[in-house]
DNA sequence: GGGAGATTAGGACATGCATCCTAGTGTGTC
DNA sequence: GACACACTAGGATGCATGTCCTAATCTCCC
């Protein structure tokens, strides 16, 4: 379980999840992760056959990296309020690479949408674990019914706000932006304690 | 004035226009848009030197394409607010595109941001050009200190309405938060009367 | 210490691409 | 009707890329 091989593939995966972060899947060629990870080209033959390979396990380990995250949180945090503010803090928290290369998921979702590429679906279900996560959250806070469009809501609206901190290179934006998102939040907590239809009144 | 050599040239850009909204700029080639034209793909040389100089030209005819839309709304709507709806509406009258392709301004800006790319300045340019639209908007709504605030937020909460209807394929999903923005706007425009500081409390 | 299997290096190969050239074809002007 | 000039076609060129092969090296177990 601890052969060197296991530890390549992860540099190479670890590597691939960087630069295709960074300048996109189909801008990263597989000269630039070997040179990266300071392998020789055909060497990747031997790890991955194909450069759809290496996106896919770049997929799982965002999984995984999301998953285990998002149960951090969980143990860590008592009330779902807070844990949703941890959410939220991660605009704050990559604030920088954030202005830099956008958010990971969406920008990656966004390419391999235009690029009709098969693993979408696959780098869609990152994006349905945030959204599954903050509608449990939501149900915990009290809108049972609301849940899912809570949960729509909050990734849209950082969504938006990472792709304009993005373009713009705009850091104070993604800081006033988490504010108000804050402050949302938190007038949510309290209606929630009367009833559930109290924000979203649009169905 | 009216050449056909005009015409063609046109007519590249607008195949251009649409291939890059609907693959990314990257992924369509040369050879992509000669097909859509239907003109041999050296004969491109004669109308554009390089790759880049379609680009500069999408772009700016893209540029002239929203200047045209904003005016129009500007002579045609009377009043700041329905002016703005009918920024928001775009995401409803564009909702089939938008599921399939997302946001043309905020994917091209998104990709040329991982590129690198010389023209994303330009490219830039479009959203600033909604920004500066709906500022001066939120300022005749009598939001003086605030416009440019709620210019960014009103242009992220669309940006993130068309990156996840894009990735989650949802159209009611865009009509959701659609009447969601209707409501905020019409919130505003309530409290607009009262003071300037109602709705954006952070700074 | 010898041999099997994993790992590496370096390059071969075909393909697709942006770019460029050259030679035809039209078109309008004197 | 001839000449300049815009336009078109089709292919040449060179480069980068994904994919693949082969031979060398390492590692670990018997």
């Amino acid at each position: 379980m601890s052969k060197p091989t296991q530890t390549t593939r992860e540099r190479i995966v670890a590597a691939a999840d960087e630069l295709f972060y960074q300048r996109g899947f189909e801008h990263t060629s597989f000269t630039d992760i070997a040179q990266a990870v300071k392998l020789s080209r055909g060497n990747f033959y031997h790890h991955f056959k194909t450069k759809d390979d290496i996106l896919e396990a770049v997929i799982a380990y965002r999984l995984s990296n999301t998953q285990a995250m998002l149960a951090a949180w969980e143990t860590n945090s008592q009330d779902p309020e807070s844990r949703i503010n941890h959410f939220i803090h991660i605009l704050i928290m990559n604030q920088a690479k954030i202005k830099q290369f956008g958010c990971p998921v969406g920008t990656l979702c966004t390419e391999l949408a235009k690029l009709n590429h098969a693993s979408h679906t696959q780098a869609n279900a990152i994006f349905t674990l945030f959204k599954d996560w903050l509608q449990s959250q939501f149900i915990r806070m009290g809108y049972e019914a609301k849940a899912n469009t809570l949960a729509m809501h909050l990734l849209g609206r950082s969504q938006g706000i990472a792709l304009l901190a993005n373009t713009f290179k705009d850091e104070t934006f993604i800081e006033h932006e988490v504010a108000q998102l804050r402050r949302w939040l938190s007038t949510l907590k309290k209606s929630a304690i009367h009833t559930d239809d109290n924000t979203l009144r649009g169905h």
